[in-house]
DNA sequence: GTCTTAACTGAGCGCTCACTCAGTTTTTTA
DNA sequence: TAAAAAACTGAGTGAGCGCTCAGTTAAGAC
C-alpha cells in the first residue's frame, strides 16, 4: 500500500487552504490529515506555495471542462432561460465543489496574483469562463427576443456579480442563498428584459 | 517628539494587513513602517489580533457615523433617486477608505467571526448598514411609487450585492469598476421598476 | 527643579514551521 | 530474482516570528 498519498495529500490541501487559509495551514497538519510524512509532501509538491498553485490549476481545468460540458449538453429554448439555467449551474457547481469555491472567495489568491503570474492566469481564466458562458446566453438571447437590448459584456460581468455575491454572502454566513434564489431569477429576468 | 505613534501605528496596520494579509503581517514591517519599536507596538495594543480587532472597530464605528450622516442630510425626492445615490456614496466610500474596504473583502476577518463573537458582531453591524440604507430606500420608493412591488429586504440584498461585486471585481483588477457604473444603475433600476 | 507617570526602546527568548536529507520500503524493469 | 527507480519516512535544522522585560526618555503635576 505505497503510491497514490499525493491524491491524499492535494483533496487534505484543498479542504485545509480553503477553511483556514494559505499561511495558516501547516504542513503538518496536512502531514496528519493524511497520513503522509511531511517529506512525502514536498517530495511530490515540491514546497506550499507550489502545493497551491498545483490545486488552483486543476481547479481552472475542471472549471473549463464543465463550461464546455455544459454548451456542448444544454440547449434551451430561448437566451433567456439559457442564463435562468446558468445561475442554477453555478450555483449547484459551487455546491459540489464548496471547498474551491471558497479558495476563490479568499483574498489571497488574489494576492498571490499580483506576484505571480501563473495564479493571475488561472483566476483570470476561471472568472473569464462564468462571464463567458452568460455572454454567450445574452447574445443569443438578443437573437431569439427573448432578451432586450443591453451591453452583452458588461451585463454578463453585473449578472455574475450578482450571483457570486449571493454564494459569498451564504458562505459568509450572512444571507442564506437558498431564500434568495428567487430573487434572483426575478433580478436577473428584469435586467434582461426592461431593454 | 514623543508620543503619538498610536496612530502612526494604526494607519500602517492598515495598509499592510488589507495589503498583505494579517498572518502576513509582522510586527517587524509595522515597526519599520512607523519607527516604532515592536515593544511600542505591544505596549499599545497588548498583541497583533488586538490591533486588528481595534481597526474593526474603528471602520465600523466610521461606517456608522457616515450612514447616520447620510440619512440625515440627503433629501431626495423619490426612493428610487435616493436607491441610485446610494450606489454612488458606496462607491465613493468605498474610495476614500480603500484600504478598509479592502479587509472588509478578504476573507480573513470571516475566519476570526467564526471563533471570535466580537469580529461577528461587528462584520455584520458593518453589512446590515449597508443593506439597511438601501432597504429603507425601496421603501420609501414604494410609497411614492417610483418603486414597484418588491420585497424591500431581499432585494436590498441583491442590490448591495451587485455593487460590492463591481467594487471586488475592481479591487482584484478584473474588471473596472468606473466603466461598469452606468450598467449597475440601469441594473438597479430595472429590478426595482418592472415589478 | 523634582517627582510621577506615560510613552517608548530593542536585545533576547521561546516557539513554530517549512524544508532537508540520509536512509528505508515498495514497485517496476529486465 | 536481482538491480534500478520511485515512493516514502521523520528526526533534525535554521530562519523567522510574536511577545517579554528591564531599562531609557519625555511629558505633566506640584
Amino acid at each position: 500500500m505505497k503510491k497514490n498519498k499525493k491524491e491524499a495529500i492535494l483533496n487534505a490541501a484543498i479542504k485545509l487552504f480553503s477553511a483556514k487559509g494559505f499561511k495558516e495551514t501547516h504542513m503538518s497538519e496536512i502531514s496528519k490529515m493524511t497520513g503522509a510524512a511531511e517529506g512525502t509532501i514536498v517530495y511530490h509538491f515540491k514546497n506550499k506555495e507550489n502545493l497551491f498553485l498545483t490545486i488552483l490549476t486543476e481547479f481552472q481545468e475542471n472549471i473549463v471542462a464543465e463550461f464546455a460540458r455544459y454548451n456542448k449538453e444544454k440547449k434551451l429554448k430561448t437566451g433567456l432561460a439559457m442564463v435562468e439555467d446558468i445561475i442554477s449551474f453555478y450555483l449547484q457547481l459551487a455546491n459540489s465543489m464548496e471547498d474551491r469555491f471558497l479558495l476563490l472567495h479568499r483574498h489571497e489568491a488574489y494576492v498571490r496574483a499580483h506576484a505571480s503570474a501563473a495564479f493571475r492566469t488561472h483566476l483570470e481564466a476561471i472568472y473569464t469562463c462564468f462571464v463567458d458562458m452568460f455572454e454567450r446566453a445574452i447574445n443569443l438571447g438578443k437573437k431569439d427576443g427573448s432578451i432586450g437590448v443591453v451591453p452583452a459584456r458588461k451585463t454578463a460581468i453585473i449578472i455574475f456579480g450578482m450571483v457570486d455575491a449571493v454564494l459569498r454572502f451564504n458562505t459568509y454566513g450572512l444571507y442564506n442563498a437558498g431564500t434568495l434564489f428567487n430573487e434572483l431569477n426575478l433580478a436577473s429576468r428584469r435586467i434582461l428584459t426592461a431593454g
